[in-house]
DNA sequence: CAATCTATTTTGAATACTCAAAATAAATTA
DNA sequence: TAATTTATTTTGAGTATTCAAAATAGATTG
């Protein structure tokens, strides 16, 4: 069994992967990601790299092997399987189920999450939008526009939010940009690093880019 | 924040200390409930009477300070509620749920506790029958018969099974013989270290003195 | 291309937990 | 009471994880 240190160190890799072109993810990035400083973070990556999960290259960064990116799917099917079931099951405000779920994740068994995957549907994203992997580990990752870079003028509808702070989360829910909202983008305005969008019945929103581009869409 | 060792080291002494007259739980016992050598029982014990969870005797024994029980309480109630919440909403077999809950118990927060304690309606015991502490750390022990020690004849009605073993579990199971069920003791034969019980719709049943003694009943 | 800056790695040390095995104290037996 | 048995504690060492700070490699800049 990965201790839950490791699991978390497979997680942040596989999200910080997909930041880089090659999936090479330098060390720092990761060390920022774990919140511990860089030595460490070569510590722990070569004994990843001695377990098989990692392949490391000294100096210019790592990538998950395959057996690796199995198990991130995994702990990431159960996060997000988690925070589904909090907010729908247990009532907890969507901006808090991250970090409940960042505890739970590692002590969750295989028979409960299955229980879990049950109760809820078989559902296909947690209340972010972010796609749950399947029990086989596979994470069908859909092509999104955001807010930042869709074509102005069409009716879309919010479907994922890449932001998990929860002073973000609460303002993205006062406005209405929840995942499942229509929106449309009436202007983006790069120069004033500014999107205005018109969301059915509340009107109209102006968004920086930076926040903007946090809110992804399809149509 | 204790870890969840030092959780477990309080949770179990606990569960020993009403096993001794005087709370005071020695060292092997101790070890043996923790499932690690003698020595390193002490060393902890050392370290938790520093931070002042329990009172150490060196070559006699340990018991908890009112801040450790307190402590100790909190988890159990984590630990029962999730054991009640993992049958009743997730629909684990009761056999199971107390393994699941040793890693889980750790895991969640007062928020998700109380909420789970609240979706279930804010009950008094967990599937067993062992009562469960209150938020406020209290903890109603009533005092009850077992079937080994029961009086005959009389109507009685199962209110706890005290093991945990999933085997003994699914045996109670299948006679009949959980919470809530009514039984009658025919005649317990100390020599023949037997009890025979009779069971509302289901007819006799025989136990031996060790079994019998694990079902506690009341009126 | 040498000097500087930045990212990464190494080294040494700490914390929390564990075991094996030797030492010791207390209890029991003879 | 002396000898033996049993319970407990001590000692030395290992694993997993972390940090601080020094050393090093690579990239950038003048």
């Amino acid at each position: 069994m990965p201790t839950s240190t490791v699991e978390d160190y497979l997680k942040q890799l596989y999200l910080a992967q997909r930041q880089f072109p090659d999936g090479l993810v330098p060390m720092g990035k990761l060390a920022t990601a774990m919140q511990v400083v860089p030595g460490t973070a070569t510590t722990m990556i070569k004994a990843l790299a001695d377990s098989g999960l990692v392949n490391y290259e000294p100096r210019s960064g790592v990538r998950l092997t395959p057996g690796g990116e199995q198990l991130a799917l995994h702990v990431l099917r159960r996060h997000r399987l988690v925070e589904l079931f909090l907010v729908k099951i247990l009532g907890l405000d969507w901006s808090e189920v991250h970090v409940e779920a960042e505890e739970l994740e590692h002590a969750i068994s295989d028979k409960v999450l299955e229980r879990i995957d049950h109760l809820l549907g078989h559902p296909k994203v947690d209340p972010h939008g972010d796609p749950i992997p399947s029990k086989s580990g596979d994470l069908p990752e859909r092509a999104l526009r955001s807010l930042a870079d869709a074509a102005t003028g069409k009716n879309l509808r919010v479907a994922r939010i890449i932001d998990q702070d929860p002073d973000f989360l609460q303002f993205v829910d006062r406005c209405g940009l929840t995942p499942g909202a229509k929106v449309r983008v009436e202007a983006i305005d790069a120069q004033a690093d500014h999107v205005i969008a018109r969301l059915e019945h509340r009107g109209l929103i102006t968004l920086g880019l930076t926040a903007a581009a946090k809110i992804l869409v399809d149509d």
